[in-house]
RNA sequence: GGCCCCAUCGUCUAGUCAGGCCUAGGACACCGGCCUUUCACGCCGGCGACACGGGUUCGAAUCCCGUUGGGGCUACCA
């Protein structure tokens, strides 16, 4: 029987989940279904000045936000530090690790003078050579020290990667790395390593900015005599501006779309889709179908940029498809937030809470702006569109018109489109105006934008009652605009007088 | 600086491993047009790329070398 796959996303929890991150955990995740293996999460967090409690719980919530479930974990490697002073004690007896009492200041006044002076130099401990006896007396003497990994002089190292092919390095240009710190604590070559042999991972695909430091862990795996995993290193997520990914390009967490209004699925397709593709043009899959057509041979070794205006549009083809059921938690949460919700859309107004939903899901690309628009429908607290106004109220001579549809509106039975548009342009030609020269006004009165879905849908759904208030705060403001109006004539008519 | 990786439209990419089927295909964005009371959707059309230079070959986006450009690593971070 061949052996079950086990891979792990190991989120050193310094910070929140950006996408980078997720991505690296969606094609773990994607490879262990699509094998009908086994997806593990480990929290790398022996760095105990960079990891927090809070950036672990937004991780997490972020992982289940995206529906990236592990099967086992989250394993702390905090929880776990004996196992790694266990196999420190290991390499020890077999010669593979030594003690180093170099002051951390000393090797780093020798790294930088060999830099300044354009030399290639690696660190080799000259306490390598320690006897036992010196060894032990430092000890005992309490010395500070860590303890590193002896490097070979020579030879190469290849590393067989799934993605990137043979990558070789040679020995003589890596240092003598350490192992562990001089507060006991593993570094994270050791711990790494250790986690993935005693976790079973066969697995370990991760970013590329680890395939510098994948010659190290193979070199720890062969002091160990383990079986080595395979390797797949992921190309780096870039910023617009071509840089790495990092806090500041700023909006790049998966928290951050979640609060922007992007559905889960969308983000998935499209971090699925940056790096690998299935080999045809398809741009939506479902999570099934990237399931089980994912493979790591098709990933890409170029680094992609992070482009917000794609995922927008999936982000849009998604809300457009799903039923408007499934958006209604989200929308509901999106309408709390700007203070306009109200529990009677779940209970007797929930056909219309739906009804709002459709009408606005073909035009919105995310669920704020889904939000954005249902919102005038519940408060009348919105403004009207400066643009709007400019367009198609001032200066246009309204105010007998709209009057006049207001009057026609509390006549109409039924309430629906067809009397609606009856109404509408029966009042425009009575005032002599083209139906346009109603609608667009209207639609202002009643939504506050120059757009939205067709005017006699809106109204259908506002319900008589809303639009005429609507109506009326258009009618007082077109009632000011008329009084202005006079008063500068008049103004302009004393002027002349005077003259 | 050294080591490692990468290089097709502005962006994501197909095609590269097995050279001719590529006057390089799709998607996002952008620009026109149609539809329409507006916007969006939808439909139709347009703009737009093999980084450069050498080879190899009858033939190169595809193979080789170099240059340039980009990214990563070079920590008692991960």
């Amino acid at each position: 029987m061949a052996d079950e796959v086990r891979v792990r996303f190991a989120p050193s929890p310094t910070g929140e989940l950006h996408v980078g991150g997720a991505r690296t955990a969606l094609y773990n995740w994607l490879y262990a279904k699509n094998l009908g293996g086994k997806f593990i999460l480990r929290v790398e967090d022996t760095d105990e000045k960079r990891s927090t409690e809070e950036n672990l719980e937004t991780i997490l919530r972020s992982m289940q936000w995206l529906g990236l479930d592990w099967d086992e974990g989250p394993v702390l490697q905090s929880d776990r530090l004996d196992l790694y002073n266990d196999y420190v004690s290991l390499l020890m007896s077999s010669g593979n690790a030594y003690y180093c009492f170099a002051a951390q200041e000393d090797i780093e006044e020798q790294r930088r003078e060999a830099l300044e002076a354009d030399e290639n130099w690696v660190y080799r401990g000259a306490d390598r050579e320690l006897s036992s006896d010196e060894v032990r007396a430092k000890l005992d003497a309490e010395e500070p020290h860590t303890v590193r990994f002896k490097v070979p002089d020579e030879g190469t190292i290849t590393v067989d990667d799934a993605v990137q092919g043979e990558v070789t390095f040679e020995s003589a240009h890596i240092e003598d790395f350490v192992l562990q710190r001089s507060d006991e604590k593993p570094t994270y070559h050791l711990s790494n390593v250790v986690d993935d042999i005693e976790m079973g991972i066969t697995h370990v695909i991760r970013g590329a900015d680890h395939l510098s430091n994948t010659p190290k862990q193979v070199l720890v795996y062969e002091a160990l005599n383990a079986k080595l995993p395979i390797f797949a290193h992921l190309p780096l997520i870039l910023g617009e501006d071509g840089k790495r990914l990092s806090k500041r390009h700023g909006a790049t967490s998966v928290e951050h779309f979640h609060d922007k209004g992007y559905l889960p699925g969308a983000v998935i397709n499209y971090l699925a889709l940056l790096g690998w593709n299935a080999g045809d043009d398809r741009e939506v899959f479902t999570s099934a179908e990237l399931t089980s057509e994912f493979s790591l041979e098709r990933v890409n070794k170029a680094n992609p940029k992070f482009d917000v205006e794609k995922l927008s549009w999936l982000n849009g083809e998604y809300i457009k498809e799903v039923p408007a059921g499934e958006l209604r938690p989200a929308v509901r949460e999106a309408l709390q937030v700007r203070g306009c919700w109200n529990e009677e859309l779940d209970m007797e107004r929930r056909d219309f809470f739906f009804a709002l939903i459709e009408l606005w899901q073909p035009r919105s690309r995310t669920i704020n702006e889904l939000a954005d628009h249902i919102a005038p429908f519940l408060t009348e607290a919105f403004a009207y569109e400066p643009d709007g106004l400019k367009e198609h109220v001032h200066g246009k001579d309204l105010l007998g018109v709209v009057q006049a549809f207001r009057e026609a509106l509390l006549q109409v039975d039924p309430w629906n489109q067809e009397q609606l548009e009856e109404s509408l342009r029966e009042v425009a030609t009575g005032a002599e105006k083209e139906a346009a020269e109603l609608i667009h006004p209207t639609r202002i009165a009643l939504v506050g934008k120059k757009a939205s879905p067709g005017i006699f849908e809106v109204l259908e759904l506002m319900g008589r009652e809303k639009a005429r208030v609507r109506l009326d705060r258009m009618i007082r403001y077109l009632s000011k605009l008329e009084e202005a109006k006079t008063k500068r004539l008049e103004q302009i008519a004393a002027a002349a007088a005077k003259k």
